[in-house]
DNA sequence: CGTCCAAGGTATAGCGCTAAACCTAGCATG
DNA sequence: CATGCTAGGTTTAGCGCTATACCTTGGACG
């Protein structure tokens, strides 16, 4: 079916290595009239190299992997976040003729067979938890290039990109207390881990403190990241904890649902009770009122993890370093003055 | 570095073709005393089979090619709507020891290169325009399963699944029709090629003949699917077409935008306009007030996709014939009568 | 005039795996 | 007792490519 390197070669007259350098812009060893004439014939043929064949024999692959945490039977967790990330790693890497292997993770041994099967020259891993990463060793990793966004493992064989979680939480809390809060709740999820949310979750704790308001567990829920959670925890919050004024949570869709939950309960927003929500999404905007958040430099995020990645590729050698993208409040309508 | 075949069959003390036919479960030729005692060598040296080597040997790569359309420079096209299927083929693949690959096309030829270059058993083109799948020769296609998505071909290459886009309009007119409008205006991207938009855009004219209606081309107007599309086009309509009293848009973002856009000039929705939007995108229900919108059956679009590709891989050979899904109209708050 | 060298190639030996054909002992069968 | 068959393997011949070492010319140079 296929048209190889021999049958080029063999309608070229030269020998199958002539070809290969050919193809693979090899100057040196090849006179212009003999690349040129090859060129001609492989065009005509269309002629496509073996990706498989070509792994095998140069032990590169020129393939990157992309892996995403899969929860058991559940799809893949790619939030909007996640897209950005993808669409730009695709195209870079296309760019310079990688290819994107996308693979969900649900075991932790399937990572490291993830990057030998494939013989992957890198890897993304998107979001994993940070233990997960700590325990990847020398031997698991190989000579792979892996960079892990959104991770807080100090494990020197990945470069992190993740943007200052920590920091947000401080804006937004600041924010609040600053306006006159002083009944400030949490509500994010798994924040008892490690990682991202347990950033979050320690930046308002640390504000709380600094401010001298003691920390009240019972004000910090566990709440998933969805409308339908969001929600219910709105009316809850109301019934339980009419004493609070403004809430904090690690998500948008989170706080959207927490506003129609405390105004199912007649506790309006910001009247009664702020919100600050975080990732600057789409619907932020759409809701009525706009939604106060916390932005990351999304983009630049992604464009930083395709950089490090690239570089890594093309064999400059980084210090296993952390980048911590800066983040920013956005002040819309949800967080005003406490009620008096 | 890595563990191969036949280090595995110098320690079993067997041929290589021994192990390579437990590893692959091939139980007919292998005593169950062999098998476990390779099998056990296997897990202690944590061997990993080498896909390309695989691929080369077998004709068969176990690889699914995800192919999306990427405009010049410009990152995917990856949609909500297209992150649902990604998400089920990736695990539906994973099940069956299939991997996904992930590519963005630019140019014509790179699909037949990306098919051929990896040796895919498989690809799923996702929201391709329908010229380019007609063009799919069987020579560029060789034994590759295609599924299409979203596109309108009827190249009997490509298995097809969409759902009932001109039912869907057919649905939205009526409504508005229904509720007393005559003045409807139409916005959506790119209607006058073929495709997706095209179907919508016929389903509403379709309706408006059927009752009698004139369709005036100065009321369909061509507009991006973003918000800040929408958002000028509402502006302009409300400046240009005051006599409007109803629109139908082929995406709720875009139908959000449009509604902001009309408030922008003192026109309030659902009373002085009304407004049908498509998809039934999780944001239709944060706006106020809700959008009243068409729903296509995404995960069931997904789950045939899968079904389809699967079926394929499998061997089940079936009739190359478009599947097509219904739609629903989801009647919120954002189609009323119009003003008296 | 012998030597060196560069330009422009070719020949050889795999990479790790699988398909397909082949082998061999041991037993049942007519 | 020859024959066939089966269980349980082994051997052989690649898949399409690249790395590496090797081979030829025809000058330039001392």
């Amino acid at each position: 079916m296929g048209v190889t390197l021999k049958d080029i070669a063999a309608e070229a007259g030269v020998s199958l290595m002539t070809v290969s350098n050919v193809v693979n812009g090899k100057q040196a060893r090849v006179s212009a009239a003999t690349r040129e004439r090859i060129m001609r014939i492989v065009k005509e043929r269309g002629y496509v190299p073996s990706a498989s064949a070509r792994s095998l024999a140069a032990r590169s692959s020129r393939l990157v992997g992309l892996l995403v945490p899969a929860v058991g039977e559940s799809s893949l967790t790619i939030d909007p976040h996640t897209v950005e990330v993808v669409g730009m790693l695709e195209r870079e890497l296309r760019r310079l003729d990688y290819h994107l292997m996308l693979r969900g993770i649900s075991r932790h041994g399937e990572i490291t067979e993830a990057l030998r099967s494939w013989n992957l020259d890198g890897a993304v891993l998107l979001g994993f938890n940070d233990i997960v990463i700590d325990r990847l060793s020398a031997a698991d990793v190989g000579g792979v290039a892996l960079v892990a966004m959104d991770s807080y493992s100090e494990n020197p064989l990945a470069l992190e990109v993740r943007s200052d979680d920590f920091g947000g939480a401080v804006l937004a809390t600041r924010h609040l207390v600053g306006l006159g809060h002083e009944r400030i709740a949490f509500a994010g999820p798994a924040f008892s881990d490690t990682g991202v949310v347990r950033q979050r979750f320690e930046g308002y704790r640390t504000v709380l403190a600094e401010h001298g308001i003691a920390f009240d567990p019972a004000l910090a829920s566990e709440v998933e990241t969805t409308h339908a959670a969001g929600l219910a925890y709105g009316r809850r919050l109301a019934a339980e904890h009419p004493e609070v004024t403004a809430v904090f949570t690690t998500a948008d869709i989170l706080a959207i649902g927490l506003i129609e939950g405390l105004a199912a309960a007649g506790r309006s927003v910001p009247g009664d009770v702020s919100v600050v929500g975080y990732d600057n999404a789409e619907i932020a905007v759409y809701v009525t009122p706009k939604l106060t958040t916390i932005a990351q430099d999304l983009p630049g995020k992604a464009a930083e993890a395709v950089r490090l990645m690239m570089d890594r590729l093309a064999g400059k050698d980084r210090p296993a370093q952390a980048v911590s993208l800066d983040v920013a409040l956005i002040e819309r309508g949800t967080a005003g003055p406490p009620p008096s």
